[in-house]
RNA sequence: GGCUGGGUAGCUCAGUGGUUAGAGCGAACGGCUCAUAACCGUUAGGUCGAGGGUUCAAAUCCCUCCCCAGCCA
């Protein structure tokens, strides 16, 4: 719970070396929901989300294009940037950690520690994994690592944090603050770990200069997440130097014994726009241990006030197959908006999980949800009120006149909904927040069916009994809307209009719960706020989509893209994998075929004769460099002629969702002809 | 290997000692017609992972085993 009228909610800081994915807007999408909400709650929330920027994979990338870092990031940065208004992401900044500012922060944090004497020098040797950008622990290490291509053994100088110090002072930490991480199972994963004891963890690198340079030593630059997790810091708009010289004896005047008692009341030398401490940060199930552990330590050992609550989600899979790059089913967000809209999209991925388990996409799904849920329930409940008020009260909201019990019932759902709504909010329980709502609509869509209104035609007499049911149901809908604009602000406040309740929600306090539409207020015309799709229809045209044959029939590359997973046609035996049969060949002489893009010749060495094939990768590698090397083909495909070539078999290339492509090559030398299996 | 959580209707899950074990989706049937072929209702469907124990009473507590997942070594 906020202790002001302020909110502060962050998004881990992302990974600019590629689009958004689901994931990412999910994670996003919760926080914009914790923010509207606590809006409504009448406080000023912030957002913060970034791009995390040094790491070393970042760096090689951009050297391969020939870019610096920074620039390499300023290709994705806008991506991310425009993703947020597109998903209805509102009051949002964006930090990156190449930013001065940060960088400056990050110094200033650091030296306070260092010079406190918890960091210390020693030196670092293991087995450095040159593309993790990391040491790999001891159980990681693979048999025979110095034949690894990645792996070199490196013993550097390094600095070390003391979080063994902090041990106990974490525990004691969670043991008070029993919610400040969700979900519970995670929070027992941590202490377990806690209590298992913690190693100090090493903070700099020296085989790198890409990054952060320690203050005190030069010759280091941070390792990121020591920098990256500042990020919550630098924009919240704290003002750290501020700050600095509120410290007396190593500690800050401004803050309580213990620390995590301070609240933002307490700052009083931080200028008014300053959101730390934060609220809530929220990440997927891989970061807890960085944001649960080594950060609260970072605080308490710094002296900075602890942030409040951590929520931790878990993973989006695809058609219960885990989404990756590789199998080529990750689910960009924009895809599914096409299909359901943003609302669709936000409803979706909010209902159809519990806090912190796994999710499950599939474009059935989806389109379910948003068919029963969103048109059925919810559209249609708005349509057909709407429409009966025209027919019988002129578009006016009548009188509560003559109440029944099943009246009073109605209503009484409407308030009990309301304070459960409020509580799972509250809780960030928001998939039982929209079960809680649509409870709601349930009820009162059976309220409907049971009181018969469009009788009131045939009989006059009934006129007071329905002017009751009308002005129950126009105030249970205005609750539904008001309760579930923080997931769907677009589509709530397009229902919000065609009541023509004032103003729009973005306005709305929590207060205007309690507050009934007057009778005489007159409602808007209805109109469709969500389409119906046809389910069939929209997933069989996905079908012939998929089926539809590669453009210019290009032989090869494959693309791994995931088998129509249908009836679990996707596993296949041992049997089914050894009838392909896979072998290196070494190229011989290439040659783009004239009067085409994509295509090269290609002669091979396949080990035991010459074979020539054509495949479809002029736009990726120039004919002289494919010469000599040695590359994986599909040794027993059935032959074929492209533009009057033939073909004999097909090779092997990845490509990713940007569009790269790479030769698979066995990464040793062996000889053409060898089994690949 | 250690720790934690879980195995409940065709699917996704809720249900921690007490009447005939629930919801949503899916299926069958029926009702209604205001409405976006929407809405409402009824029915079918479960040896609550297996076995044993405690209890007047167990999906729920205890023990053993099998399987799955998470975290860690």
């Amino acid at each position: 719970m906020p202790s002001d009228n302020k909110f502060y909610v962050t998004t881990p800081i992302y990974y600019v070396n590629r689009k958004p994915h689901i994931g990412t807007s999910y994670t996003t999408i919760i926080t914009d929901i914790a923010a509207r909400f606590q809006r409504f709650q009448g406080r000023e929330a912030l957002v913060v989300t970034g791009s995390d920027e040094f790491s070393q994979n970042i760096a090689d990338l951009a050297r391969a294009e020939g870019k610096s870092p920074r620039e390499f990031c300023d290709g994705f940065v806008p991506i991310f940037k425009q993703l947020w208004p597109d998903i209805d992401i509102q009051g949002v900044r964006f930090v990156r950690t190449s930013d001065a500012e940060h960088a400056r922060l990050v110094s200033t944090f650091w030296q306070r520690i260092y010079d406190k004497g918890d960091v210390y020098k020693d030196v670092y040797s293991g087995w450095y994994h040159t593309s993790d950008n990391r040491f790999l622990d001891e159980d990681e290490v693979p048999e025979d690592p110095e034949n690894h291509p990645r792996l070199k053994y490196l013993t550097e100088d390094a600095y070390f944090f003391r979080l063994s110090k902090y041990q106990d002072w974490l525990l004691e930490f969670h043991e008070v603050n029993p919610t400040f991480v969700v979900p519970d199972f995670r929070r027992n994963e941590m202490l377990s770990r806690i209590k298992q004891g913690l190693r100090d963890i090493c903070i700099s690198r020296t085989s790198t200069d890409y990054g952060i340079r320690l203050p005190w030593d030069k010759g280091h630059v941070f390792y990121v997440w020591m920098e990256a997790l500042l990020t919550y810091v630098t924009g919240s708009g704290f003002d750290i130097d501020a700050f600095e010289k509120t410290f007396v004896d190593g500690k800050s005047s401004e803050t309580r014994e213990p620390l995590w008692e301070t609240t933002r009341a307490d700052l009083a030398t931080q200028p008014a726009t300053n959101f730390w401490p934060c609220d809530l940060h929220t990440m997927a199930k891989d970061i807890p241990w960085f944001h649960a552990v080594i950060w609260p330590a970072m605080c308490q050992s710094y002296g900075l006030p602890l942030p409040r609550q951590e929520l931790i989600h878990g993973y989006w899979n695809f058609a219960g197959e885990k989404m990756s790059k590789s199998l080529g089913n990750v689910v960009d967000p924009y895809d599914a908006m096409k299909l359901v809209g943003v609302d669709g999209l936000r409803y979706f991925l909010v209902r159809e999980v519990p806090l912190g388990l796994d999710g499950n996409f599939s474009h059935e799904a989806l389109i379910d949800r948003y068919n029963y849920d969103l048109a059925n329930d919810l559209g249609n409940l708005v349509h057909r009120t709407v429409s009966m008020l025209h027919q019988l009260f002129d578009g006016a909201v009548p009188e509560l006149l003559a109440v029944t019990e099943a009246d009073e019932l109605i209503e009484q759902v409407r308030r009990e909904t309301v304070g459960q709504v409020l509580e799972h909010y509250q809780d960030l329980r928001y998939s039982e927040v929209l079960q809680a709502i649509w409870g709601l609509i349930g009820a009162a869509n059976k309220y409907i069916d049971d009181k018969k209104p469009w009788e009131l035609k045939k009989k006059p007499e009934r006129h007071d009994e329905i002017s009751t049911v009308f002005n129950r149901l126009v105030n249970a809908i205005r609750s539904v809307l008001l309760l579930v604009y923080p997931v769907m602000p677009r589509a709530a406040n397009q229902f919000w209009q065609i009541m023509n309740f004032a103003g729009c929600l973005e306005d709305q306090r929590s207060i205007a719960l309690e507050e009934l539409a007057p009778a005489g207020h007159k409602v808007n015309a209805s109109q469709p706020v969500f389409q119906r799709l046809d389910t069939k229809k929209i997933l069989a045209g996905e079908e012939s989509a998929k089926a539809a044959a590669p453009p210019d029939q290009a032989p090869a590359p494959v693309t791994a893209r995931p088998v129509a997973a249908e009836d679990g046609a996707h596993v296949i035996t041992f049997d089914d994998f050894g009838r392909v049969q896979l072998r290196v060949a070494e190229v011989l002489t290439a040659e783009k075929v004239e009067n085409t893009d994509k295509l090269i010749r290609l002669t091979l060495n396949d080990g035991e004769r010459e074979r020539q094939i054509v495949a479809g990768i002029a736009l990726h590698y120039e004919p002289a460099e494919l010469v000599g090397k040695r590359i994986v083909i599909v040794a027993n495909l059935k032959p074929a002629k492209l533009r009057g070539i033939l073909s004999e078999g097909m090779l092997l290339a990845a490509t990713d969702s940007e569009g790269r492509m790479g030769l698979l090559t066995p990464e040793r030398g062996v000889l053409p002809g060898a089994r690949v299996s």
